[in-house]
DNA sequence: TAATTTGTCGACTGATTAGTCGGTTTAATA
DNA sequence: TATTAAACCGACTAATCAGTCGACAAATTA
């Protein structure tokens, strides 16, 4: 049997997402992990402590998950492109979470300390980027809001997938929104 | 003195995106609103018509401004540099607005007639992007994703310009921000 | 083995909340 | 003016919730 701060965190994430945090009850969430209440708290000295672990547990899977498959000595637009596909592909795997992020990345539940532990996690991908920018394949625009830009545009690309999953059968509408991705970014 | 329903909806619109949705009580929007939570109830008939009124007039409003200034005899490109502007103009003049929709949109307090009606007034901007395939000037991908991808893309510049505000001063960052955006979905 | 720590339970509580209701005031209409 | 309707008020309530507590069980350490 699945750990039980494992169960309590995966149905917190379901419930968050399907009902909102504080539509939420802490008995509601203990219930159907089956654990009592007490357990919950014994492992999260609060509701708030709950979900931020929750994010960052999520943004630790994820991160994992964009990085996969990627080589050193892969060139700036495959480790690119291993990334956007990587990313879909986590959405596609993990809609819960991907959705949690959607609905939370900008909430005033998580709070500002966790925001930035989470963002730290992205120094591998930025560094591509900035890698990408001295070797002038990318265009020479702030780190930061390149990031910020290609997170968007993946975004979107997967809330489109999300609600057209059958496209996703063939690569080819894939392939087109990645050539649009590197379009935009690229020198 | 302001309309009593109007200054509901500004003040439940500053909470909920400070607060969240289920941690604004209805006593609290009415007490800092300046009316009596019977006047709150008589406008709207529950809290959740409440927010969902609010999804669509900001959304009725920011359509309002991203068609702004656009000429039926400009290009296609300057078409969409007006919107694209117009969007980053509009999330700088109403923050609190362009948060709302990050938090919210994807959350389950706001229910899918809800979407679907706010989704029905980019009909407009849905029209350019549709002529811009026809002439070839945009790329060949289906109007929904380039829609996505472009509203992804829109909203990662939005949050770069929310966290380095002064950046938006010399007007050369939102250009390469635009120049990007081209890139990507120009054919 | 004994002692201590960690995990688990669920009934309980003080505080909070969405929405009601009966009434008053203001505005519109006949 | 008289009548009706719409706007507005705030005290009230039944229901709900986050977190506590004391007790017991399991696992770890001495």
């Amino acid at each position: 049997m699945k750990d039980k701060r494992e169960q309590i965190l995966e149905t917190s994430l379901k419930l968050f997402v399907e009902r909102g945090f504080h539509n939420t009850p802490t008995s509601l969430i203990a219930k159907e992990a089956g654990v009592a209440t007490g357990t919950l708290f014994h492992y999260f000295k609060t509701k708030e402590e709950l979900i931020n672990s929750l994010y960052l547990e999520i943004k630790d899977d994820m991160i994992a998950v964009l990085v996969n498959k990627i080589d050193t000595h892969d060139t700036i637009k495959a480790k690119l492109k291993q990334v956007f596909m990587n990313s879909v592909f986590w959405a596609f795997n993990k809609p819960f979470q991907q959705l949690f992020f959607m609905q939370y990345s900008h909430s005033p539940y998580i709070d500002q300390i966790t925001k930035d532990q989470g963002m730290q996690r992205f120094s591998g991908i930025l560094e591509i980027i900035e890698d990408g920018k001295k070797t002038e394949i990318l265009k020479n625009i702030s780190t930061a809001l390149l990031f910020e830009m290609a997170q968007g545009f993946i975004n979107g690309t997967i809330k489109y997938f999300r609600e057209n999953q059958q496209k996703l059968k063939d690569q080819t509408e894939l392939e087109n929104a990645f050539s649009a991705f590197w379009d935009g970014i690229k020198g």
